[in-house]
DNA sequence: GTAGCTGCAAAACGTTTGCATGTGA
DNA sequence: TCACATGCAAACGTTTTGCAGCTAC
């Protein structure tokens, strides 16, 4: 089978996908949810919601749509937050199989993904103090090698 | 000694030491960088900006004014800042002896600190990677005990 | 048919900035 | 004296909201 061919359906299989996914949540499926779910499941972010915006077809929906959805998205738990750098939100598919942090050049803003979390035994110790329901949000900074060098 | 006289001379001691901190990095000693220094001294935080505004004494210095001294003090490091709820910075006196995090409840946000931190070998890890200048942001939420109840 | 989603425009929010005035060293 | 800090008001960028019209189911 060609590339190109192959290509092909891999996106039809994630439209597919995002479309079960949303059926899942009770949610309604409209052009934007579908293109906006296909992108999270396709690249894996994560992105600002201005990102988003500009990585869809142009003219394809409204930039308040864009927010409306992944706040949506956010509520049901398809898609997970992280703040990174000053006050922005960033946001990713959050697939609960994969759960994973962040670390963020400091200088280029790259950001790259590392499955590595030990906080299952603090997070023992806060249930042990009363609190439920507990998550947390963990993100690195740092220098990466390329701009060490320039 | 009475309590009250005890108090005041804590608060005393308190502005000195901020006076003394600001010396040491080079800033002016101001009335609105006294008095947002000794707050965070006194109370350990992490507070939003608007927070911090509101606990000065009223007209006491204008909110573009806390923004500014906050900004220079977590440029030279006095200061240290939190993203605890959606894309709101919270700022508390850093003190590089007592690293810690924060555990935030869900409903009635009261934030929590406590000092384990196990982070280390992550950020062995990432140094091996080629990271230089590591540091980390550490958040946790859950719903606290009397929170639970209602 | 109807609940609920969308586009558009306006507002809200936290934060920053320009400028004239005032103050610390 | 003079660099720098402040107050005030206006601007900024991101996010939310009100409302009229449209679309999915």
């Amino acid at each position: 089978m060609p590339l190109h061919g192959h290509t092909q359906k891999k996106e039809v299989n994630l439209e597919a996908r995002s479309i079960e996914l949303l059926k899942d949540k009770g949610l309604s499926i409209t052009g934007p949810r579908k293109m906006i779910l296909t992108l999270l499941l396709k690249e894996h972010g994560p992105f600002s919601a201005e990102d988003i915006f500009n990585k869809l077809p142009k003219k394809s929906c409204d930039q308040a749509t864009v927010y409306r959805c992944l706040n949506q998205f956010v509520e049901t738990q398809l898609v997970s937050t992280a703040y990174l750098e000053k006050e922005m939100a960033h946001f990713e598919f959050n697939d609960p199989q994969h759960h994973h942090h962040h670390i963020i050049c400091k200088i280029c803003k790259k950001i790259d993904s590392f499955p590595d979390c030990i906080l299952d035994k603090i997070e023992m110790t806060l249930g042990k103090k009363g609190y439920k329901d507990i998550q947390h949000r963990l993100e690195f900074f740092g220098v990466c090698g390329s701009c060490q060098k320039t």
